[in-house]
Formats: structure tokens, sequence, C-alpha cells
RNA sequence: GGCGGCGUAGCCAAGCGGCUAAGGCACUGGUCUGCAAAACCAUGAUUCAGCGGUUCAAAUCCGCUCGCCGCCUCCA
């Protein structure tokens, strides 16, 4: 079953075939640092943490390079509204990053070079690009001249003429063309600067990943990946230096996520609809929120909501609790038992991880994915309510390994990863942060009420377990006493 | 204006020309319970924004219309 991806290249799924047979070499525009990361950010660590660790799975050797960029006109501006160094507010929030990332369990790539430390690299191409005469300088900048590459506009499906009908384009006397784009930028008094052949300076925005992903890759690789917002200018520019310097095919595959919206729109400032992973996070477990981003395939916009996010944990919690029904059987196996799982049901749950292979084959449909393991939960909770107190050895086989193989799917999504009890227990404790009542309040009326059980005083018991249903407390009468969770939505 | 995407049950969401249109959440009924809650079980689209067309066959392909969104400036 072969791997198949939306290219944006080609508009088309194609399937997946490494240059190097086995080995994918994967190249992810990271973060511009200079502030704290949205829920954005962290659908596009995901989505590509996501298909890094399908691939894995599928036995692919991976290269994964994520850049840092870490010098461009906002780090500029934020260093000095805040009176520190662009190097100094950079590495804090690359230190902030990685906060973020180890909390949401997002393992690092293989390499995260950063645009300050390849200067050099940068330097090369452009100095390629001009002897090529497709790139000159002007002012102490270097410009990419859109023209002398015939194919500009492939990758985001634009034309020039069109382009320039646009006119949205800042006028710059140095250009020759109001479309070229700098690859070099002249330093003013008092802003960080590398020496070039063409004065001081820093880079454009786009040639670091172009330098950074040759030295890394080298002039042709398999997958490049970013927001869909990264086609145009940015991927596009990559691409015309790229091959330009190059004149080689630049990247196989081009993938583009969706974006995650709020009410619709498009996440930004201007709009107050910003929302960090932080903010998130004090409000959800982890795995809520991959759950969340997961439930929808990667290039969909993806609207958060309060209500979708406690959908997530909703379903999350039903295939904890599957999972936690599993390790509850106990081991009193007899040779005679008769199954009491028809076979379709048993195909079914026996087919679970080819399944899961071919949503995921098809284009990382995670959405999909998700669905089997709900098909396959139900089908484990029905046979487990079934279960005679002997269960024959063979179905009691079954039902622990298809948990074991629920959980190892449910990794390459990130999710199931706990304990059961350890993720109930976690989700409670922030959901009781959003309440004001405390544990040894809830605990202090539940004995109160115990009281009034064991008295038959239902009157009473009844008017303890409301008044904490108002202040968001349900109560739950097991066989082994009461319990409390904080009540959803 | 140019380019791209989307519109499937109350909500979210699969579906990529042919098996009963996955799955989740919510709702409702049942099991359980002192009554509840949770959990579990069961149940929902003769129909896929609308209208035409291609085809033996269309949610799926083509055209048009309506509605929504993104990009064309930094952006995940």
């Amino acid at each position: 079953m072969p791997v198949t991806i939306y290219n944006t290249l080609s508009r088309k799924k194609e399937e997946l075939k490494p240059i190097e047979p086995g080995h994918i070499k994967l190249y992810v525009c990271g973060i511009t640092s200079y502030d704290y990361c949205h829920i954005g950010h962290a659908r596009s660590a995901l989505a590509f943490d996501m298909i890094v660790r399908y691939l894995r799975y599928l036995e692919y050797k991976v290269t994964y390079i994520r850049n840092f960029t870490d010098i461009d006109d906002k780090i500029i501006t934020r260093a000095n509204e805040q009176q520190t160094t662009t190097e100094e507010l950079a590495n804090r929030f690359i230190d902030e990053f990685y906060i973020d990332m180890d909390k949401l369990g997002v393992n690092r790539p293989t390499m995260e070079p950063k645009a300050t430390e390849h200067i050099q690299e940068m330097i090369d191409l452009i100095s390629e690009l001009i002897e090529k005469n497709m790139a000159y300088p002007a002012g102490g900048d270097v410009y990419y001249s859109v023209n002398s590459f015939a194919n500009y506009g492939k990758l985001s499906g634009r034309k020039l003429e069109d382009m320039q009908a646009g006119a949205r384009i800042s006028i710059n006397e140095n250009k020759k063309d109001p479309m070229d784009f700098v690859l070099w930028k002249a330093s003013k008094p008092g802003e960080p600067k590398w020496e070039s052949p063409w004065g001081a300076g820093r880079p454009g925005w786009h040639i670091e990943c172009s330098a950074m992903s040759r030295k890394y890759l080298g002039s042709t690789f398999d997958i490049h990946g970013g927001g869909q917002d990264l086609i145009f200018p940015h991927h596009e520019n990559e691409l015309a230096q790229s091959e330009g310097a190059n004149d080689t095919s630049f990247v196989n595959m081009w993938i583009h996520h969706g974006f995650v919206t709020i009410r619709d729109e498009k996440m930004s400032k201007s709009l107050g609809n910003f929302l960090t992973i932080r903010d998130i996070l004090d409000h959800y477990h982890p795995e809520v929120l991959r759950f969340f981003i997961f439930s929808t395939q990667y290039r969909n916009p993806l609207d958060f909501s309060e209500t979708a996010m406690q959908n997530a944990m909703a379903g999350l919690n039903r295939l904890y609790e599957c999972l936690a029904a599993i390790e509850a059987l106990e081991d009193h196996c007899s040779d005679t038992a008769t199954p009491t799982m028809n076979s379709s049901d048993k195909e079914k749950i026996e087919s679970l991880e080819s399944n899961f292979q071919s949503a995921m084959n098809n284009d990382f449909n995670t959405a999909k994915a998700q669905g089997m393991l709900f098909e396959t939960a139900k089908i484990i909770n029905k046979t487990i309510r079934q279960l005679p107190t002997q269960p024959s050895q063979d179905e009691f086989t079954l039902l622990k390994k298809s948990g074991d193989t629920i959980k190892k799917l449910a990794s390459i999504m990130g999710i199931l990863q706990v304990q059961p009890s350890e993720f109930l227990a976690s989700a409670k404790a922030t959901m009781l942060a959003k309440t004001d009542i405390d544990e040894t309040e809830i605990l202090e009326y539940i004995e109160q009420r115990i009281q009034a059980r064991n008295d038959k005083d239902w009157a009473k018991s009844d008017e303890i377990r409301d008044r904490l249903l108002k202040k968001g407390i349900e109560l739950k009468d097991g066989a082994d006493g009461t319990s409390w969770s904080v009540k959803r939505g």
C-alpha cells in the first residue's frame, strides 16, 4: 500500500517515491521567533510530527529539518521595543517554543538550523545567482530577478502579469521589476549586520530556507512543508532561488496544511482572536489538543472553539475508558468457553491496523484513522460486556492485543500515551481549576452525603448533590463508593 | 480583479464513479441506580448548497448559480 500525498505543485495526490529508497528528506519552515506560539503553530508542528511518526512507523528513515528564523524585520522591531538585542529576543522565544513543544510531546526534528548561523551559505547562494544573472545588487541590496526564472509562479499557480494587476506591491526605486524580491538587505544604522560582498546587511527571508535546505538535504529533496499561507510568496520564491541556482528540480512534493480559525476567521492579533498554546494547555490536557487537531484532515481549515475542545475531550475519554476496561479484564480463561464475538466483529478488530494504514496512506487522513479507533473500541466494549466470567483464551488474548494495537496506532497522533487513570485524573485537575471549589470541600460534602444516604435521607442526599452540581461538580455513586467529576461544558 | 479551497444529519467529520453515505459529540429510548450521574447498548441522511450535463451507474466527473473562507503585503 503506497502512501499518497496531495502535492501543492501538481494539485493532485501522488504516490510518495523517495529519491533514495527507504529514506525521506523533509524540510519544514519553522517559526520566526519573536513571540509566544499560537495554536496555528501548534497545528503546524503537530501535523509534521504526525507525518514523521507515521513514515517512521512504516520504517522509512526520515531526515527532518525545521529551521528557526531568528533575524527579520519583526524581530528587529520587537527587540527595539523591548530594548534588547535581536539575538536575546530570538533565543528567548526559541526557549519558549521548546517549552510548548515539549508539553505537546512534539518530537524534535533531526536538525533545527538557525538562519543567523548560515549567513555564509546564503551569501554563497546569492553570489551564484548574481553570477548567473538571476540576481542583481542595487543600492546595497540584492534582488532576485523574477523575469530570469521562466517558471516563476508555478507553485502558487500565478502569472506575473496577474500579480502586477493586483498592484499591492510596494514601490521600490531599486527594483527592476516590481515583483523582484530581496535576497540581501543593506542594514540601517543600529540594525544587526553581517559583512558581505555588497556591504553590511542581512539576508532576506526566503533565501535562508533555500540555503539551509541545500546544505542539509541537497539540491533536490523529497518533501517541503509549511502552512498554506507560505505558498506565496515564501515557497514560490524559495523555489525560484533554488532551481535558479541549482539548475535542478528543488522539491518533489509540497505539503501545505490548513489554518486554525476562530469563529471561522483566521487568527490574527488585530482581530483579537489570538490564542497561544499555553492559553490552551492551561485548560486542556495536551492530548485533547492533539486529538482536536487530528479530528480533521491536515489540509482542511480547523475551527477552534470551546465546544470543539469539549467534544475532543469527550471522544478521547471514550477511548481511554475502553483501554481502562481492557486493563481491568481479569485473566480467568477457560478452554471450553464459547467465543461471544461474531465473525464480522472479530474480523473488524483484527483488521484495525491495516484499515488504519489505508486511512493514513490516503494523505494522512487522521480523521478517518480516528474513526477506525472508535469503531474498534465500540466492538471491544460490546464484547467485554458480553464476556462470560471465564472467557475463552483466544478472545481474551485478542482483546488484550487489540488494546496494545490501539495504543500503538494512537501514538502516531500522540494520543492515548498515558495511563487511563492518569489521563482522567489530569483532565479532572485542569477542569477543577476552572471552578470555584476545591477538592477538600467536595470531599466534605461527599462525606455528609454518604451519612445521609446511610440514613436513607434521600432528600438531604439529593440536596447536597444539587448544591455541588450548581458549582459544576457531578457525583457518581458506584459500587466502590461515591466519586466526583467536573461537569463538562 | 487574479489564484486556490470549501458547502455531507442539530454540531464536528469521513467519503476521490458502483457494496446498508464511516466515526465522534449532542438528542431520545433502554440496561444500571433509592433517584440520578457516568458507563454501556440502541436509534438518525431515500440523501450529499441549487440547477443542468456526462455515464448503465455521481455526494464523487463537467458547466453554471448561490453562500462561505484563504492567498495575492509579514503570517503556521
